[in-house]
DNA sequence: CGTGGAGTTGAATACGATCAACACCGGTGG
DNA sequence: CCACCGGTGTTGATCGTATTCAACTCCACG
């Protein structure tokens, strides 16, 4: 095995269908996924039995919650699909075992771990200072193959907003274009 | 070398007095700063021109713009000292030499990166799913020797609240407890 | 001393949340 | 094939939390 991404395309595939949970909060056989079809996306529920969704996983994305790297009790994500989907699933200790001695891959697995970080800067300092309209709007151009697809409710969700508010910036936004 | 620490731990110590600023963003020398002694901050200025600050870095943190990673025209963070500090500083190339062919130092670094990233999950999900209350109270337990020291409108600007509001939550919690 | 930044407090405002009602499909079963 | 149903999105009215603007105190520092 010559890079990260064929470690996972060895794996052979499992259908899921919309609505399936792949991993449940508290569950300890964290796994990541890579997502051949279809789209999954990880979320916390809160207190208020509210979701608030962390990531989406189309086509070509890999996820997992982090746990597995905390050695913790357990998920505190939950992953589950939002379509139906295609997905390789790589377990936890099948994970560690990429992590052998071949510098080109850790220094590919590095470059991965760069871009996630810097993604989720934007996200962080994105939440900080853009109100629901510029979060939106910079959701639309950041992944303008993911808004249409995925529900308004859990774009909402991602943007940490309302559904009912999102659909008052949209409405604003379709006005003034 | 036989550890990513040793490297910065090779650098010469510079001081830096409370308010230096030592990235600007645009500046394309980007670096990554070892704090020895003292705390620097990372921030972004918004377009009304208020400070978003996206980490702290007190003894022993690493603090860096990422966007060395990603090859783009310049930093976008600015870096300063909130406190009179001693560093060690690490040039964008001097960083690259890290990445050499030791398995055990890349294997070092992606277990940094993935802290890193489990970190930046927690601050993202609390962003989405908690009240200004809730934020200082994590915070406080997070940096229990952060929160103290830092003046309180930093942290506000951390938590994404104005400082007038952390100022009440501070208040409402010295009532009640 | 005096000056300016930090923190507090108050009053008014704004933005998004909440609660509620309704329209609009898309899928299911009679 | 159509009627029904549940989920999604929209819209309105009201509410609440945090922001904004402003005034004042308190220190730390020159």
């Amino acid at each position: 095995m010559n890079s990260f991404e064929e470690f996972f395309k060895e794996q052979p595939i499992r259908q899921v269908s919309k609505g399936e949970v792949l991993v449940r909060p508290g569950q300890n056989s964290s796994e990541s996924f890579y997502v051949v079809k279809g789209c999954l996306r990880s979320y916390i529920t809160d207190v208020k039995g509210k979701d608030h969704i962390y990531q989406f996983a189309p086509e070509d994305w890999i996820i997992s919650d982090l746990e597995f790297v905390k050695n913790k009790s357990g998920a505190t994500l939950s992953i589950d699909a939002i379509e139906d989907s295609e997905v390789k699933e790589i377990p936890r200790d099948k994970m560690y075992s990429i992590l052998d001695n071949d510098p080109s891959i850790l220094q590919a697995l590095i470059q991965k771990f760069q871009n996630r970080v810097y993604t989720l800067q934007n996200r962080v300092l994105q939440l900080l200072s853009y109100t629901a309209e510029e979060r939106y709007i910079s959701f639309m151009n950041t992944y303008p193959n993911l808004y249409h697809r995925v529900p308004l409710k859990m774009v909402a969700s991602y943007l940490g907003v309302t559904p009912e508010s999102l659909s008052r910036v949209r409405k604003e936004l379709l006005k003034t274009k």
